[in-house]
DNA sequence: ACAAAATTCAGACTATAGTCTGTGGAGCGG
DNA sequence: CCGCTCCACAGACTATAGTCTGAATTTTGT
């Protein structure tokens, strides 16, 4: 099954509104590398960062992680119905 | 209007639930003191963390995420309607 | 092929997330 | 009063989020 991390899914977003990293990043408030780092899955952001990022591109933080497919810890996304 | 961070919705959920800061410690696979530090909003999580203390909550992270009301940067949980 | 824009990468750095150990206080039941 | 549980708190620590500068590399448009 496809992995959509953070990253992954930033990216996406990003590139649908035409966005290059360093316009996204001067949006968030964030530096230009900690874009790309992001987007490689280098670094985990903290919730703060995901509202922030979550408002550059226009998207609600909690539809933003609704659309996440991860494994963090014992966590499946897929297969947790309740 | 009523502020409602990640730490004091934590808390309602946990004591909803009749956990200890211990005990869902325990079940995050976090320290028992920095259970305490977010409930207070001394720090910040990442979503990483937020995924770990979903699944100890049995709430899906995006759930989460949507019963927050908080300023992260110039973000306005309310009043944000598209 | 060329130049410019976009991104990656590296290193050194600052800020803060998260751990560990212990202390002291509040509340509660014997 | 005594022991017990839960929690706030402090301090010192380790790991990693996030910044900054600049150079190397890839991508894109013409």
């Amino acid at each position: 099954m496809e992995e959509r991390t953070f990253g992954s899914l930033m990216q996406e977003l990003r590139k649908g509104k035409g966005l290059s990293q360093e316009e996204l990043a001067f949006r968030c408030g964030l530096d230009r590398t900690y874009i790309s780092l992001l987007e490689r899955g280098l670094r985990v952001p903290t919730i703060a960062t995901l509202f922030k990022v979550s408002a550059a591109l226009t998207i609600r933080p909690e539809e933003f992680i609704a659309r996440m497919r991860v494994q963090f810890g014992n966590w499946q996304k897929d297969g947790s119905r309740e």
